[in-house]
DNA sequence: ACATGTGAAGCGCTTCACAGCG
DNA sequence: CGCTGTGAAGCGCTTCACATGT
């Protein structure tokens, strides 16, 4: 708190220390831990909190102090209260709308997830290069051809492109969503995209059994 | 090479420093873009390869020379060499058995998914709590029970589990999976688990959108 | 009495910068 | 001369430990 305190009491709104891009992939599994909680519950301890998310308790309250945390000493979080500012600091108030491009069995796959729907992300657009698949319907919405990608994207609001293509075509897609406006990525093409200005996350899956494979090997 | 040197010629066999796990995390993207050059070309510096992962190149020399390195210096690595100390490394030059339980519309992906087969994983079994999946072909696999999960696992060499089940089912199905002897768990559904003596990666495919969000929000 | 909030120490990864070698 | 291999410095995250507050 001396970080706030010294500037004054009106700067608490204005001024925010960074928070940590650590910080930041863990506060998603914190909301998660905090949902799952029985209906009942209204206060978590550091200490619980951290073994339900599977980390250590000091770690949970230095990333809990970044959101200019109010837990109560002695006493605990207050669950609701928490929840709220999760999401608030991650931007979950508002619904953000995702394209997807490349409509193989992934992007399929994707385009049906629940758990995007209950997080408020919303797709609202399906890209594919090839003719064949154009006007297929996945989840109620029709396939489009790339022409018409930089449209949709302008008109429907779209914030996030997620790339379920084949690699040799992953950079391509990421300039065209780049062009069209588009500033956050989720890649799950196996291939490394270069984009200005675009904050972009790589989900390779067999990266990670490839990382698992590791451990077996070393192991034995 | 000191920490070799010190033990004498004989012992580099059999003692390696360990490798950082951030390392570890990287091998599979320099394999991507090794495999992703030109045919022609033989040789690659490590700021060429730098560049095409993404990284910095004395990061790259220094993961490279956790594989006991083996560049010429004013020259470059050797292309074909360096992929297969990487895959040596990896573990990828055994075939792995995988099981994917929860056959939802993410696990029919992973289980037409090409890229696993590409690297060697092979999917042996698919399993589902649901009794009205049973019998299902996915990539001309049937579904199986549960009950079937154990004997499955042991008799047909399994190694990894993926679990792409709702999020309330996912710490049994770990125990199961830890239960039939599975070693390493890829974990999609959107819960922490806890099992000992698991190697356990998580993807959460919901965890990564909210990430994107954050860096939305914090631009605007 | 008890759990938070946080300086400070610890640890590991990243990056620099250059010696070493082909 | 060019590029690797690597000590050493730098940096950020984690963890400890305890002062603080209720």
């Amino acid at each position: 708190m001396r970080f706030r305190s010294r500037l004054g009491p009106l700067s608490c709104a204005l001024v925010k220390r960074p928070i940590p891009s650590a910080t930041v992939q863990r506060l998603p599994v914190y909301l998660q831990c905090l949902e799952a909680l029985a209906p009942g519950v209204s206060l978590v301890s550091s200490e619980d909190l951290a073994v339900r998310a599977g980390v250590n308790s000091a770690k949970v309250r230095k990333d809990l102090s970044y959101l200019g945390s109010h837990g109560v000493r002695g006493v605990g979080y207050d669950v609701e209260r928490l929840v709220f500012q999760i999401q608030d600091e991650l931007g979950l108030t508002k619904e953000r709308s995702v394209v997807i491009v490349g409509i193989g069995n992934l992007g399929r796959a994707l385009a049906n997830y629940d758990g995007f729907d209950q997080r408020g992300f919303r797709v609202v657009g399906l890209f594919d290069a090839d003719p064949r698949k154009l006007g297929d319907l996945v989840d109620g919405l029709p396939v489009e051809p790339m022409e018409a990608l930089a449209d949709a994207v302008l008109q429907r609001g779209a914030e996030i492109g997620i790339i379920t293509t084949p690699a040799p075509a992953a950079q391509e897609v990421a300039d065209a969503l780049a062009g069209a406006g588009i500033k956050s990525i989720l890649n799950f093409a196996p291939a490394v995209i270069k984009t200005d200005g675009v904050e972009v996350r790589r989900v390779d899956l067999s990266t990670e059994l490839q990382v698992l494979s590791f451990y077996l090997h070393r192991r034995a």
